[in-house]
DNA sequence: CCCCAGGTCGTCA
DNA sequence: TGACGACATGGG
């Protein structure tokens, strides 16, 4: 029997002077289950649909589900003093990318989700990654409806291992299928959870996920940022390398919250290229 | 047919 | 340690 699913309109109070920008925290490269549908920008977390209206917010969130999210949005914690404490390193490129940024939250992802979804990204482009991502979703994951259409949420482990060598070929991941099987035989044997990483040091944490074949440094923080709310992991990827390279003389330590000023920095650099909004 | 994409692995000095 | 090609797939 399905329980029915009441979507509800639903606020969350941020710190004052705090903004929300759903346009930018959605296509920062964070999250990959996310589009825009007419004034909406809507997706999947969990087993619910959340819709939030395109605008941006000051002082609060307002969102669309059948689900409280208050978490899934870090709304305790005020990233206008973090931009503060960043904008008092004082490099162009730093005040740059936090006026560029501003309204970017780190959305608190599942940790599954953001594992094998970081998994899939490498060596990959973010169109081909979401597609991938859809399709194991809709093959292999729970299905659901909300306002009268269905959905799917993200798989299990124990499904994907189902899914197999042909399931996953199937979905187009091609050498990536390895790893994805290995990374849901260690979660589903408890080898890799995440209470333990939680517990962890972030460089203990990243060694231990680093045990999954297929995930390396760039995956491991990816997902301890995303997946774990470790915000002082600042995930090193090309676009990374490159921003270090052109505006720093050397390697910056960006501190203790350096993943959301790296996610600034990557927001404003692919802004830059591609002169989006 | 080339190159590249939010990397990582295996191999060889 | 560090360099280097391979790896599946699809778009430009």
């Amino acid at each position: 029997m399905l329980k029915e699913k009441i979507i509800t309109k639903r606020k969350i109070k941020l710190h004052e002077n705090d903004l929300f920008s759903p346009t930018k925290t959605f296509d920062c490269g964070q999250c990959f289950r996310f589009e825009e549908k007419g004034d909406c920008i809507e997706g999947v977390v969990g087993h619910s649909l959340l819709k939030v209206p395109s605008r941006d917010m000051t002082g609060e969130i307002e969102y669309f589900s059948d689900e409280n999210f208050d978490g899934f949005f870090d709304a305790d914690k005020s990233y206008f003093e973090m931009n503060s404490a960043f904008l008092k390193k004082g490099t162009p490129a730093v005040t740059d990318a936090v006026e560029r940024g501003f309204g970017i939250r780190i959305l608190r992802q599942n940790f599954t989700e953001a594992l094998i979804s970081f998994i899939i990204s490498q060596n990959n482009n973010i169109p081909r990654i979401k597609k991938n991502i859809a399709e194991i979703s809709r093959r292999f994951g729970e299905r659901f409806e909300a306002e009268g259409k269905e959905y799917f949420a993200f798989p299990t482990p124990e499904r994907l291992l189902d899914a197999g060598q042909t399931g996953l070929c199937e979905c187009k991941l091609g050498f990536r299928t390895k790893y994805i099987l290995d990374a849901s035989i260690r979660l589903i044997s408890g080898e890799i959870c995440e209470e333990e990483l939680q517990s962890l040091s972030v460089d203990d944490a990243r060694e231990k996920l680093k045990i999954i074949k297929g995930v390396g440094n760039k995956v491991a923080d990816c997902t301890l940022l995303y997946g774990l709310g470790r915000l002082e992991c600042v995930p090193v990827d090309v676009w990374m390398k490159k921003i270090f390279e052109k505006y720093f003389d050397e390697t910056p330590d960006l501190g203790v919250c350096g993943g959301v000023l790296q996610q600034y920095l990557f927001y404003n650099e692919r802004y830059l290229k591609e002169g989006k909004k």
